[in-house]
DNA sequence: ATGGATATACGAAAATATTCGTAACAAAAT
DNA sequence: ATTTTGTTACGAATATTTTCGTATATCCAT
């Protein structure tokens, strides 16, 4: 069960997986320092993630908290392998060399992924 | 300039990318490798494409043939930049993380990628 | 030259995603 | 009690992307 969510859905998502459970104006005024966005407009795309089963919400109150029904992880393993296979004819590692090479990782951040390489090399044999 | 290809597009710029200048009856047949696609649908969308300046093509001889006028890295760097903010928090080493936790890289890979970090953190210092 | 196969052009339908207006209702403030 | 504010529901308008039917032109074999 692997939800392919749009572009918005996941602008929405990515603030539930920040901030935790959230009611639609909560999420709204965050997506509002990015982009101006209408209020109703954010409510019926919740509303439709609701029904599509990639959020839930609690309705016990008359305003309604919605949480994330699918984890950031499979998310995320999700949009990498279908941008591999759609950008980088299948390899990882060019992918991978493409991110790194954009200097954008801190020098802690390559010792960890460093450290991560020799535990693979290590499993692998 | 760095146009964002939609699904479809990439699709065909993918094939052109690994089969350089091609037809669109030689693209068609790729891409129905992997599913139905009608022959006029394809056409469409090249014609598309060659008006947004995604592709250029040679009209010299009745069938035309069409090849990317983006650089494969340009188109990368671009989905990788929008899937590490969409996805990944704008964590660029978290999703080199994901990437290579997926067993997906071989060993010969895995070393290039860390002569590519040793390399960094020297320039880094 | 005629017929069949293969091309492009192009409009428009279909599918999908996004945005928003308005109604209905509940809660809170006056 | 009445008004204002905040909330959901929901249909519909827009926008974007994808698919395809049909017209027309060109090439090639007969």
């Amino acid at each position: 069960m692997t939800h392919k969510p749009t572009e918005s859905e996941l602008d929405i998502l990515r603030v539930l997986w920040e901030k935790g459970p959230s009611t639609v104006r909560e999420v709204n005024e965050i997506l509002c320092q990015e982009k101006e966005t209408g209020y109703t407009t954010t409510l019926k795309l919740m509303q439709i993630m609701a029904q599509k089963g990639i959020v839930t919400r609690d309705e016990s109150s008359r305003t309604h908290v919605y949480k994330p029904a699918i984890e950031q992880q499979n998310v995320q393993h999700t949009l990498l392998n279908k941008l591999v296979d759609a950008a980088f004819s299948g390899s990882a590692s060019q992918l991978v060399m493409q991110a790194l090479g954009q200097g954008k990782a801190s020098k802690a951040e390559l010792e960890e992924i460093k450290k991560l390489i020799e535990q693979l090399e290590g499993e692998q044999k």
